[in-house]
DNA sequence: ATGTGACCCTGGATGC
DNA sequence: TGCATCCAGGGTCACA
């Protein structure tokens, strides 16, 4: 499932290729993802061109705001006006944005074609735990964005910072990254992967967390996803960026996924647990 | 406020 | 082969 790193690599292959083009249309054919897929959304995007493509934690921020031009008459009437408008698009653990060739027939579980002339952006999306919304208005106003917490590669990410946030916290460190409303981005694989790195045991409570392992977490934290960003983008075993090429990270999992396999450090096997209904893997050797 | 668990939906892997 | 069961990258919500 895309993590920040693939939803940031998706977001980077639209800026590149569709980003000041012109949408003629939407093709959208699912009701509902994870919310309802709102009645008018392709009336809405016909004609609309593509300002930017942004994100927000794992949340894709399309902004179609275009300046409504006044019609000619007094300068005095000149007030220019913003029609403010965001498609949200979020890809949930199945879900994948794609390039693909005019005419390529959708397959089942292609939900929505953007259709950018010569350009056409599908979405996929299995099991359907993702998101398509016209967000109109300041889109970080919008409940979804509005809670959520701190990026995790701004300079504000500090190791002072988190120790502030997890302050008393009795919640385990991992599932406690993986609140979004704390740090976004930060799913199931990466921050495995980021706690063997800084040698911190998953079950940890967050709060008794040192300063100085909090020292460690932050830049293990940084330094994995932008790996991962580099690498193309891959938690999903069939991950494919926008064009289409495959993403490599996945062949670098030290912990996730490796239950019983030794330790790439110590050789200890590495040991699988439950958090909060999420699976965990960490060496309980170098990790304490 | 904080923590816990259920749940949304589909498909793949595994076991009988 | 067929069928049941379990598990999966995320996030929201209800409830203790």
């Amino acid at each position: 499932m895309p993590e920040l790193p693939e939803v940031e690599v998706t977001r980077r292959g639209i800026a590149q290729r569709v980003e000041g083009a012109r949408i003629d249309r939407a093709v959208l054919r699912t009701p509902a993802l994870r919310y309802p897929i709102p009645a008018g959304l392709a009336r809405n995007l016909a004609g609309r061109t593509l300002v930017e493509a942004k994100r927000r934690g794992k949340y894709l921020l399309l902004d179609f705001s275009s300046a409504i031009t006044p019609a000619s008459g007094h300068e005095s009437s000149l007030k220019l006006r913003f029609d403010n408008g965001h498609l949200l698009i979020h890809l949930g653990m199945s879900g994948s944005l794609r390039f693909v060739v005019p005419g390529t027939p959708p397959e089942k579980h292609d939900h929505a074609d953007f259709v950018f002339g010569k350009q056409v952006l599908r979405l996929t999306d299995p099991r359907r735990f993702g998101a398509l919304l016209w967000l109109a208005g300041d889109p970080l106003a919008h409940p979804l964005i509005a809670k959520l917490g701190i990026e995790p590669l701004s300079r504000a990410f500090t190791p002072g910072w988190l120790q502030q946030a997890l302050k008393g916290r009795s919640l385990a460190i991992k599932p406690a990254l993986m609140d979004s409303g704390l740090v976004v981005g930060v799913g199931n694989i990466y921050a495995a992967e980021s706690l063997f790195d800084a040698g911190i045991d998953p079950r940890t409570p967050a709060g008794r967390v040192s300063l100085k392992r909090l020292g460690r977490l932050v830049p293990a934290i940084q330094t994995t996803l932008r790996a991962a960003i580099r690498a193309g983008g891959s938690t999903l075993r069939d991950f494919r960026g926008t064009d289409g090429g495959m993403g490599d990270f996945q062949t670098r999992h030290k912990v996730y996924d490796r239950a019983g396999e030794p330790c790439l450090n110590c050789g200890s096997p590495i040991r699988a647990i439950r958090q909060g209904q999420r699976s965990s893997f960490y060496c309980p050797r170098c990790q304490r």
